[in-house]
DNA sequence: AAATATTACTTGAAAAATGCAAGTGTTTTT
DNA sequence: AAAAACACTTGCATTTTTCAAGTAATATTT
């Protein structure tokens, strides 16, 4: 499994050295946004991830810490990915996304009332990644 | 010249489908944070573009709308990069991204200061964008 | 219990993106 | 006129991503 590597101590370029692949940040949508947390899940995403690339994203962002693996208990050939309180802080850098995005990116969708009850639950998200 | 490629009508994909390699936001630091201009400025960050890419980059950027490229007045061998509207547009999510790397990436630094400023000036940056 | 399906990968080969070192052409400076 | 500076470009190596299949373990169906 790849290292962190840090181009410099920028935090700009040390966020972007953790999730600045194609795919992390959309991951990490799912599960904030939509509550995903298998890997079956996120490979049904319309953006059609290939299934090794999630599988070493998926390792990867457990290894930075954004979120958690786990083994599911109700179903042996599932593991169970978590959001950590890192993944969670994630959130204003997809709100800010989502905003130029609506603004500048044609036919962009988004369900607004999806956004607004994320903001609010957002600290529900980090009541249950602090209690992993 | 690449294409713009949409993964989906998500403005979180769309958004990574404009900026999302390795080198676009930090481009678009160096403008709005730093005032930079210019290829030969961009060459000298500390965290080394290959000047191919460089070149690469600020075309896409420039396709793309986020900046706009003009011949120096004051030097024949000079372009000078401009950020649009667009392209200041993109602060937010520089702003939640240096709260995170701060917050999660070892021995990160920005100046406190210069964000305060460049928050506080964005108008300034917006009227000169919009002035071209 | 045996066969089938599901889930989460892994593998290997192709394509694309990035990085590196060394040019090239134009303009400026000396 | 020569040297330096600037903005690239070129060709090749390396890394990352994609694509298509395959595998192993567990769960479900018959």
């Amino acid at each position: 499994m790849k290292n962190v590597k840090r181009r410099s101590d920028c935090p700009i370029s040390g966020t972007l050295d953790i999730v600045g692949d194609r795919w992390s940040l959309l991951i990490l949508r799912e599960m904030i946004f939509g509550g995903k947390t298998s890997h079956k899940e996120f490979s049904e995403l319309t953006e059609k991830i290939a299934t090794n690339i999630l599988a070493e994203r998926l390792e990867w962002l457990a290894k930075v810490g954004l979120i958690q693996k786990l083994p599911d208990p109700n179903d042996g050939r599932r593991s169970i990915y978590r959001l950590t309180e890192k993944g969670v802080d994630m959130l204003p850098v997809l709100l800010a996304m989502i905003d130029w995005g609506m603004k500048y990116t044609p036919d962009a969708q988004f369900p607004r009332e999806l956004v607004k009850q994320t903001v609010k639950n957002r600290s529900k998200l980090l009541e249950a990644a602090r209690s992993l």
